[in-house]
DNA sequence: GATGAATGAGCGTTCATTCAT
DNA sequence: GATGAATGAACGCTCATTCAT
């Protein structure tokens, strides 16, 4: 237990220095973006010498991808922890809360994916990344009971598309908040992939 | 007259220097890709000496802007012309066209559009784009007449959310060669606007 | 007394530290390399911490300092270990077992050495280190009595050179094992030293 | 001719900046040593930009190269023109010029020499050394004829051992201006491979 | 207008050394 | 005495940009 003791604090400063550097990298991007994005630069936003960021990162690739994965590790696990949530609602409702969602994290965090996809020309292909796959095999979970009656004839298609559509949807739409209130562009949202997957709206009972 | 005879040859060898420049820059984004893309490789891919380009161009984000404009240019006037082709036709017609269209100049220009957005992090906002605004102007102008009819309220709005639609389905599914065939995910991008703007399935009735 | 025998464990303590540090430099140099030769790498090799080690050595070349003259020691005390040996043997057998040592040592040590010598760009001057002139004192202390007989006027220079020739041969002959035998090279190497000391070729007359 | 006019000043100037840039690195190795070699030191004594030296070298390590190919070559040609020049000479008199020229030469270089070989870690073997091969080749042109007289039974080894003989001693002696004459040092060089190629001194008539 | 040698700020990265624990 | 996380000066090298020719 002493050596528990002693090791823990270790380890926790550890993981306290890798966050605050991740922090520092994640403020530094979306502060100033791309250009001001280095490691001379985020070791002093970090208030750490150089040498203490290749202490726990191999290089300055390396800080990118942990960026990339913790931003899309946080969006993925909310969405399929909502999934949980909802487990057993009807599709609908399910449709409704995970629009909204996956509107708001795009809201938050678009910003920031798309200074990290242009640091990272190197990106996993679409449909590659392994929260996506989780995603879609939620939703061709839900959609695969109700494939007959909605006539869908490929689920791991409509799963795909319904996915996508969302997700670039929700991307697209989080930047025209002067166009249209936040309600109109998530209710738009809803209503396609809804027409979409063939479900008829609750307005038209 | 004689003035305009003088200086013509003059502007024609400067658009074509330009188009030198600018087609050396594509070549060498798509043969070696965004990280061998500097102004030395780029003169020297040209024929041309370094200072010769900056006499061209201000600097090299002006190229990539250049190059970012002329794909967006040639892909939104080829997408132009088929709507202006397809005048008068009915809507469902023109759907299945211009998806069928958008599809396959993304299938051949996505590689591009995926290092020239690596290479140039301050991009403008979606929206802002010229290009896309003329799109979804034509889109609008096609809607307007049958809202009433497909219960749209906001054209506007609908516009938007169509072109995005097709425009980021077609990117994500022109990747996905391997999964399903081309004329799977083309029919689904058109299911889907087909559905989303609320046209009945059954095309010729 | 007490003081002694508290202080001794201790000093054997150290003393082990340190020869761990100078076994661990050894073993790192010949296994990979001037080029990772860096103290934390040694540190690791050693088991210690780099703290520990800076506790024994003010700095790295302290201990590249220490590997060369721990090298150089420990063939010079073969070196003068052989010629106490053959005290009192006349000078052709010494030099024939002297010459065979020399090219065994070098032939074992070329590499270290390189290494060692690559990374000490301030190596002392030649003919200052220590031990190199107990072993041409040791020669001297041979060839005095013969001077005459072998009509050497300056001594010392003999010496010098008597050694340097057979130390510089042993090291440019001991990378040379595809051209020449192994006793081939030595026995050219004494028969050098003894025509320039102008001993007669029939060493058993 | 014209072309040639305008094309021969580039060469030139081209030719001229690598000597600069070579100068430089001679001056700056030989007044302060290797550890004060770098690029941007390098760059500043030669009066340039980084970035002109990395125009003419791929990198330091070729600088290196060609300072010690450079210096190679000088030294090399030097004793291989004196050979020509000597072309029937007897071999007493070839040694003793060659000794003399190689002693000079070494008193001159062996700092920068030093200071090479502690910068290039991969340095070729000894025996690899083209000049090396080609006096060593010379040697043996001229001891082949007097093989017979002088018993030498393996030509090639005794002028490997020769050369080696010759070099070594000189870069040794060189260093040893305290301690003896140059006249004493050349000569006592002289009389080594004189007695150890079985060649009878001229003073003993 | 064309050239390309020259530039040098600034990058990513290393590693000898320190010092709080 | 031992530790190893933290440090930051300094390195080798790149490449957008300039300017004398």
């Amino acid at each position: 237990m002493t050596a528990a003791r002693r090791r823990r604090p270790v380890q926790a400063r550890s993981r306290e220095t890798v966050d605050r550097i991740v922090g520092a990298a994640r403020a530094l991007l979306a502060r100033e973006g791309a250009a001001a994005f280095n490691t001379n630069r985020l070791a002093a936003e970090a208030g750490l010498g150089v040498g203490s960021v290749y202490e726990y990162f191999p290089n300055k690739q390396a800080i990118v991808s942990r960026l990339l994965d913790d931003t899309a590790e946080a969006e993925s696990s909310a969405i399929l922890a909502l999934f949980e949530q909802l487990e057993g609602e009807p599709l609908e409702q399910v449709i409704d809360q995970i629009v909204a969602l996956t509107f708001a994290l795009y809201r938050d965090n678009v910003g920031l994916y798309r200074v990290l996809w242009a640091l990272s020309s190197e990106v996993r292909e679409v449909g590659q990344r392994p929260a996506e796959r989780l995603i879609i095999g939620e939703i061709d979970r839900r959609l695969r009971p109700r494939a007959a009656e909605l006539r869908i004839d490929d689920v791991a298609l409509a799963s795909f598309v319904a996915f996508h559509m969302v997700e670039s949807l929700a991307s697209r739409l989080a930047e025209q908040g002067e166009a249209w209130p936040t309600q109109v562009r998530t209710r738009e949202i809803t209503r396609s992939v809804r027409r979409y997957l063939g479900i008829p709206a609750r307005q038209t009972c």
